[in-house]
DNA sequence: CGGAATCCCTTCTGATACTG
DNA sequence: CAGTATCAGAAGGGATTCCG
């Protein structure tokens, strides 16, 4: 297990968010283009096999598809494209019979995977929280 | 525009990162959790809104629905609702005619705007890195 | 092994119309 | 104003089959 660079780009980042208003107090043309961004990256499974990777370090189709609970390799297949053409994966394909292909995360990628460790500690620490508020919720309205 | 405690919250977690190996090492059920919870959470619509509550502090059914753009009136009753039950905003009617409605972030809200500071950050940063890697895997696929 | 292609069902989402 | 109800098209996503 690789040992990654989550702790210092996390910390840069949320140092600089003091220097703003809020987190897109930028010209609106940008906003836009933001928010299509989010859209497109605030995936479920792009955010777990962004984490997998980061984890891992390299692996292979079948590797991933097994370390990613749940995911259909049609799924896996389109996600990690979308990626690969976002720049946040490179796909290595081996000339080799079994076919092998790795993928690995990029830079950029591995930005992106730091970048939304905030969310995978939030998640972790308020788990309890939020199943108890749906609780409350669902009874009130049940 | 309210005065939000993005520095400080998020600081703290990314701090806390340096002391775990990764953002979900931990035991397995947690983890199928965590991806469930991650897996709603992180929402297109959720994330705008959460971002929109954080920079206004209050706003109406409406006004949120003019702030969020692109949204249709459909889909904000139902994140709303949905971020009601998971605890993210208060929900508060004032009996008067015509009809109005306050939203606003609750605490555990807040702390989630603020998990997800870093991940707006990155767009912004990274907006014409993702295009151009774009426009190079399509002119090669072509 | 690492996909691509197909089928098929479900969910998402926007538009429109209506109500307390 | 702040929704609910309904409809229809688009996209999401699983299962299966086939190929280099």
């Amino acid at each position: 297990m690789s040992n990654l660079p989550f702790s210092d780009p996390v910390i840069s980042r949320a140092r600089r968010i003091a220097e703003r208003t809020s987190p897109s107090d930028c010209d609106p043309k940008v906003e836009a283009l933001v928010n299509e961004l989010i859209g497109r990256v605030a995936d479920k499974w792009t955010m777990i096999i962004l984490e997998v990777l980061a984890e891992n370090g390299e692996l292979r189709f079948t590797q991933l598809g097994r370390q990613v609970a749940g995911i259909s390799q049609k799924m896996l297949t389109q996600t990690l494209r979308q990626m690969e053409r976002d720049g946040m994966v490179t796909r290595t394909v081996h000339a080799v019979v079994p076919p092998r292909v790795d993928y690995r995360l990029t830079d950029l990628g591995a930005s992106l995977g730091a970048a939304f460790c905030g969310v995978w500690i939030w998640a972790q620490d308020n788990l309890a929280g939020v199943e108890a508020s749906r609780v409350a919720f669902d009874t009130k309205v049940g």
